[in-house]
DNA sequence: GCCTCAAGTTAACCTTCGTTCACCTGCCCC
DNA sequence: GGGGCAGGTGAACGAAGGTTAACTTGAGGC
């Protein structure tokens, strides 16, 4: 697992700004905490804003392709199971992506953002795709667009339940999640 | 519905520290967004980090005080949709405050967040008990923690989702949180 | 009428921090 | 073995922004 110098500082600043917030995180910081000094980081990035560019950029494509894999799923019911173990996954994998993910998108770069955001719309809309599916005829569009929200809401707090072992926590979540989903559409 | 203008100041301190996220907002422009000068804020708080210090412990004392008072309802099914229905009507009323909540603690000097971090698990606490006496023998203390905290994260979602009216979100998010319990202590 | 005081104002200060600059140093390659 | 380049270093710069200072003003009390 002999990650580049290039990943072993954006897994640190991930964490860093997970960790602090992404302004409170100095590039003397980061750069300390790969044991080297702080302009020595312009040798791989163009500048602070470009590593979190990069992070969360990196972040929303691997969901996405994540979710299109388990969204072909034929079984609606099946397919709806499979994109909330991929969260679940994700999440207890890597909960300082996921905790950057909605602390500090605003702090991108306007154009870059965008590009962020269109990339989380499309995964948020294969959810609701698959939602709509798998509970015909009890959801809205709406209303399945503000369940998936609540959903990832739920899948999500992951960051701040680490203390509980992982074979606990994973079950648990995607109960929940598919409790909640159901619980929505009913009624 | 006169407020005094401190309190108008943390209103809208309140609304640009979520928006924005709390150190991109400047006293510049909270005073500007009040009408007056930066400098002049000093005459009604000592500082920026003082204005979010109360902010964070007003939520945390609101939040506790409204969970005393449902929990104290003797039927542990009908405690616990009365704190989900107190925390859907919080998040949905001031979806600016939830997001400082769990954006902005870092922020705050360190005394003052111990003690807030206080309040906020006592309130965790009253819902992980409600929530063991809702679903006896079903849940360990552990499970009803981490439950309890999904369930925060699929409620305090609301902010990501203020487009949907009310009258459709707020009984689907007390459906799903109750769902969500249910499943967690399901099997 | 005058004193006081709360609530502003603008200018200035000073620290923090992202970034740039000039320089050094192995290593590889021909 | 000398050139070049990747990857460092420490010093310095410049802008941002929280805070302080000095000064103004208008509304009550006596």
């Amino acid at each position: 697992m002999t990650v580049s110098r290039r990943e072993q500082i954006l897994q640190v600043a991930a964490r860093l700004f997970a960790e602090r917030g992404y302004q409170s995180v100095g590039m003397d910081d980061i750069g300390a905490a790969v044991g080297i000094s702080g302009p020595a980081l312009y040798k791989h990035f163009r500048g602070k804003e470009a590593m979190l560019t990069e992070l969360l950029v990196d972040i929303s494509e691997k969901l996405l392709a994540r979710g299109l894999e388990r969204a072909a799923i034929e079984e609606p019911a099946q397919a709806l199971a499979a994109l909330i173990e991929g969260q679940v996954e994700f999440a207890l994998r890597h909960p300082d992506l996921i905790t950057l993910h909605d602390h500090a998108l605003n702090q991108v770069p306007t154009a870059e953002r965008h590009r962020i955001r269109r990339v989380q719309r499309a995964y948020v809309e294969i959810w609701v795709e698959v939602a709509l599916k798998a509970h015909p005829g009890r959801l809205d569009d709406r209303e399945a667009r503000a369940a998936v929200h609540a959903a990832f809401g739920l899948i999500n707090s992951t960051p701040h339940t680490l203390r509980t072992p992982q074979r606990i926590l994973a079950p648990m979540l995607r109960r929940m999640a598919l409790g909640a989903l159901a619980a929505a559409a009913a009624q």
